[in-house]
DNA sequence: GAATTTCCCGCACAAAAACGCAGAAACCGG
DNA sequence: CCGGTTTCTGCGTTTTTGTGCGGGAAATTC
């Protein structure tokens, strides 16, 4: 079989199914391996097919895509991501909602880092689906086309039988008075339900949203743990959260 | 033999069979190879051929197999979500796996419908989002990140209490014998319970892959109620599946 | 962290191509 | 018919290309 034949085929097969194995192209086309690495090699360098440890992608399937722009005060949300991640260690489970907040801090996990991460959020979802290490796992419920969440009476089970180490919540509105609040009735119950089921409670907001009340009630400040801002930690208007017991970051 | 016989056989050679040796036309015709290398030149720089390491190709092979463009054989996937659209009424529930057949099929939906679509395939429920009026079920589980898709045993549960009208696979090999095959283990324990839980099963696949195998097998021709190609139904090929009792559009 | 698989690199070898050359045949205008 | 020219072909030699193999590095898996 001559070279180009081999790669059309191999191409063909790429396409067809989307990935190839090269132990099974060798045995089929009958050539070593090496041969059907080169081969490989050649049709990723012309960007025909992606070549990966063991065979190669198909272009087509491989980009799942997502946009960043445009969202608001994104370097507060970066900063609030970094004090997150300290939070972090290797082999915790993660409930977080979803939000750009939470986008942020998903977007922001070093590599390396080896845990796994519960969320009902697309678009968080597939934050997390890029990093190469963490074990992704996804409430199945009906999808609120809105806020793209999944959320229902499924969703909300599911969570609860969870026991997570840390549970981040995208923050709507806090206040030291009324406690966190939002605008969105299954969003509440969802984040009610993560709060119960994780020893930890981290708020992530930026400042603007502090000391501003929504319409429903999601808990009490006495329900979380810390609050992360973008803010130093001795500013002067997350004292009263310190007072009242919440550990600020 | 004359110079002009030779290269007039050649060239016949070469498009009857898209390819031809040197090797072998140089016993054929009884010269020495140097004589076939500088007639397959002649040739090539005519534009009649492709000349390769070895022999050379015909023009329509190198058309065929290296079709260039972004994704792959999309006309036939369109038309066969067209045909499968056909299938679908409003107030249906309809089961789908994932798969780039199944895209094409989320987005030509028609914009009024009024279905609920259920899937744990990323892609393909992204593309759900997209519609105004359907609803939308995630099925929740461990992300498998490389076939984008929730994988495991909640999810098939979730499934298997699933009582759907339609199931749509995206199928990686259908054969007489082998009936439906793929590729990920894990994949196919999904489609088997989809299968399961609905009461039409719906394979689409593009002609290509009919009549191929993948090492895993999904189910027989007896469980699946429908074939759809982007062939027409009395197509020959499609023939012994229609003998096996599968109904083909 | 150890075992396995896959990858990468250099090498060897064979097949094919390129090149130069020379002989043979064809062509051609005296 | 005959030199001279062109074209075609085959033959050796050198280069290039394609392929397989072994060993060590790297990645992946358990």
């Amino acid at each position: 079989m001559l070279k180009k034949e081999r790669q059309a085929y191999i191409l063909h097969k790429v396409n067809l199914h989307n990935r190839v194995l090269s132990s099974s192209l060798c045995t089929e086309i009958n050539v070593s391996e090496d041969t059907i690495r080169r081969d490989l090699q050649e049709l990723a360098e012309e960007g025909k097919v992606i070549k990966v440890h063991g065979g190669a992608l198909s272009h087509s399937f491989n980009h799942v895509y997502f946009s960043s722009d445009g969202v608001y005060s994104q370097n507060h949300k970066k900063t609030i991501a970094q004090k997150a991640n300290a939070l972090i260690s290797n082999g915790m489970f993660i409930l977080t909602s979803g939000g750009t907040t939470i986008m942020e801090l998903a977007r922001s996990l070093p590599p390396q880092l080896k845990a796994t991460f519960i969320s009902g959020s697309i678009p968080v979802i597939l934050e997390y689906m890029q990093h190469p290490n963490i074990e992704v796992i996804l409430i199945g419920d009906k999808i609120s086309k809105n806020s793209k969440i999944t959320i229902g009476s499924e969703a909300i089970a599911k969570i609860k039988q969870m026991n997570a180490d840390i549970c981040f919540l995208g923050t709507n509105a806090i206040h030291t008075e009324h406690g966190i609040t939002d605008n969105d009735w299954e969003v509440v119950q969802l984040k009610k339900a993560m709060i119960e089921s994780s020893k930890m409670v981290v708020c992530l907001s930026i400042a603007e949203k502090v000391n501003s009340v929504q319409p429903i009630r999601v808990c009490g400040l006495d329900e979380i743990d810390m609050l992360i801002t973008e803010l130093p930690a001795d500013d002067p208007i997350l004292k009263p959260y310190i007072d009242a017991g919440v550990q600020v970051a």
